[in-house]
DNA sequence: ATGTCGACCATCGGTCGA
């Protein structure tokens, strides 16, 4: 079984691209992140000519997260992040699907910092640890996937000097995203490919594609029954070098059935 | 130092967020 997390920038901007993506990588479970639309304007009906039943949570202009399942539709099991009840950005969905519980996350960017945003993103990584700690505690098989905005080590980027200043690289946002793993919570590609240098996400500004300028933000934790299952995990990269593509890649893990 | 892109409001450019 294979699922994948993609932020797409603007899921009608990058349709013909994603269903391109769907149709060639047959993911099962494909999370999304960064929708860009309403509620009312997803493209269910194009997904589910495309074989994949949907849910989403969207939002006006930013934000936005979607959980498609191929020939199936995730049961949704959580919609926004406990712990904050004025928080109405739509970052985050989770759902039951082929017998894991899946969750969708856009973790907030938090630039500029310090600031209101990089408080704000503290204090979203804060609530996700307690979500991700009801999931762990009630052993639920789970998979946490998505654009966490965070760059986890200096390996995670092609310079180990770039964005020092960068909320992604900040000490606080690093060991946030450290609680996780220390918790219990699996890192898949940084289990799979422990030198370093796979990036998921290459700005669209100054050349970065082009100079190979990238990191990775992009992660999927695993839960321990899942990660005994993790038998392969990578990048779909050569998506991020066609036209019109998002500045994120596909990025993905395959399971034991 | 800068380099781009998408959504939106409301046009044909500016603002915001990344």
């Amino acid at each position: 079984m294979r699922i994948a997390t993609y932020n797409i920038n603007g899921v009608k901007a990058r349709l013909p691209r994603l269903l391109e993506w769907l149709d060639e990588t047959k993911p099962d479970i494909a999370c999304l992140q960064e929708v860009k639309s309403q509620d009312d304007g997803f493209p269910v009906g194009e997904f589910e000519r495309a074989g994949y039943g949907a849910i989403w949570h969207g939002q006006k202009s930013f934000n936005g997260v979607a959980i498609l399942a191929r020939n199936a539709k995730p049961v949704e099991a959580q919609r926004a992040l406990p712990g904050d009840p004025e928080d109405e950005h739509a970052r985050y969905l989770e759902a039951d699907v082929f017998g894991l519980r899946v969750a969708s996350i856009y973790l907030p960017n938090g630039n500029p910092q310090p600031g209101p945003k990089f408080d704000y993103k503290l204090k979203w990584m804060q609530r996700l640890r307690a979500r991700a700690a009801e999931l762990m505690a009630a052993e639920i098989p789970a998979v946490l996937a998505g654009d966490y905005n965070v760059i986890p080590t200096p390996k995670d980027i092609w310079s180990a000097s770039a964005m020092l200043d960068d909320a992604l690289r900040q000490p606080e946002s690093i060991a946030a995203y450290r609680t996780l793993l220390a918790e219990g919570w699996t890192d898949a590609l940084a289990t799979h490919y422990p030198q370093g240098g796979v990036w998921t996400y290459w700005d669209f500004q100054a050349g970065a594609w082009q100079r190979d300028h990238g990191f990775r933000i992009d992660h999927l934790l695993l839960s321990p029954v899942v990660a005994d299952r993790l038998i392969a995990c990578g990048v779909d990269k050569d998506h991020r070098g066609r036209e019109k593509a998002s500045d994120h890649a596909p990025t993905w893990i395959e399971l034991a059935a």
